[in-house]
DNA sequence: TTAGTTGCAAACCCTTTGCGAGGTC
DNA sequence: GACCTCGCAAAGGGTTTGCAACTAA
C-alpha cells in the first residue's frame, strides 16, 4: 500500500525508487514538523540505505512540487510539513520549541486585503506566534478546547537561540 | 555628534570604539533594512579599519541589548533596523526584493488573543507578506495613499530563490 | 591596569553539488 | 537504453569563534 504522498508523487510523474518510497512514507506519517535530520533519521531506521543528500534532494523536489512545505520557525533548520490540512499557523513555545498549529480563517482574508491597499497582489504570507505557556494553565485545561481552534499540538523539538524572533 | 544609536550605546553602558561608533552611525542612517554585509560595505567606505567580524559581533551585541532587530526576510541572511519606529510589519516584493513596511494596529491585539486563548502569553510575533505589484498599479497610485498606511518604501535588494516563504 | 574588543583565519552549520555508479521506466 | 537518482565527499554561503594584539575606561 503506496503511502499518500507515494501517490502524490506518482501523480506528479516522479520516479519511484527505494529511498524515495521511504521518505515519502516517514512524511506521509509524520505529524509533527521535522527537519532534514529528523527526517533523515527516520528514513534511515527503516532502510538504512539512504543519506542525508537524498533527504535535502527529496524534500527540494517535493516542494518543488507542491506536495511539501517548507517552513521556517528559527534555529537555522527549515523544518516540513504535507500540503494539506487547510491552511493553519503555528505558535512556537520559546521554551520547549513545541509547535502548535491554530486557525484563524480572517487573517488571510485581512492580508490579501493589506497587500491589495498596498498595490499588490498577495502571493504568500506567513506568520508565527511566539509565546510562552502561562503559568498554571495547560493548553486547552482552563478552557475546555472544544472551539476546535486547536489543530493539532506536537514536536519536542529543543528550543533554540537565535531564532529570528521579531520582538 | 554621537548618532542616535551611539547615544543608546553609551546608556546601555558598551565600551565605544571606533569600530563600533561607525558601524552605530552606519545604522541611525540606514533607512532600510541592510544585511551584514551590506552593513560591512557602508562602514568600511568610513573607515577601512573594520572587518565582518566585528560587524556581525556588534550587530549581536546590540540586537541583545534591545538596540537592533534581526529581519528574516528569506534569502538566509539576518536583517537589521534599529528598534524605534513602532511597530509595523513587512511587505516583500517578490520580483525586485523591496520592502514596504505596513501598520496594522488591530494585529498584535488579534494575535495576542489567540495566543491567550491557546494557553500562552504572546512573547513574540512575526508576520511578512510576499506579494508582487499589481500591473497598472503603482503603489499608492490607484489609491491616494493619504490613509496613513505606508510608513515606508525603501530596499533595493534582488530578488531571491528559496526565501522561506509560506506557500 | 584590567576587562573588553578587534582582525584574521579557521571552524561551524545547514544545504547544495560534481561525479561515477546504479536504478527506473 | 536513456535518463534519472544515489551515495559520497567536497564545496558553498552565512555566521561564529580561538587567539594574540590592542584599547577604552
Amino acid at each position: 500500500m503506496a503511502s499518500r504522498i507515494e501517490r502524490l508523487c506518482v501523480e506528479r510523474g516522479l520516479k519511484m525508487t527505494g529511498q524515495r518510497r521511504v521518505i515519502a512514507k516517514v512524511l506521509s506519517e509524520a505529524e509533527d514538523h521535522p527537519d532534514v535530520e529528523e527526517l533523515y533519521r527516520r528514513a534511515a531506521s527503516l532502510d538504512s540505505r539512504i543519506s542525508v543528500a537524498t533527504v535535502y534532494r527529496t524534500v527540494r523536489l517535493l516542494e518543488e512540487k507542491g506536495i511539501l512545505e517548507r517552513r521556517d520557525f528559527g534555529g537555522g533548520r527549515a523544518r516540513y510539513e504535507a500540503t494539506e490540512h487547510g491552511h493553519h499557523y503555528h505558535l512556537i513555545d520559546i521554551e520547549s520549541g513545541r509547535v502548535i498549529e491554530f486557525e484563524d480563517a480572517e487573517h488571510e482574508q485581512l492580508m490579501r486585503q493589506i497587500a491589495t491597499r498596498l498595490g499588490f497582489d498577495l502571493v504568500s504570507h506567513r506568520m508565527e506566534l511566539f509565546g510562552r505557556r502561562r503559568t498554571g494553565a495547560e493548553p486547552g485545561a482552563d478552557r475546555p478546547n472544544g472551539d476546535g481552534d486547536i489543530v493539532a499540538e506536537q514536536d519536542g523539538g529543543r528550543a533554540r537561540d537565535r531564532n529570528g524572533v521579531t520582538r
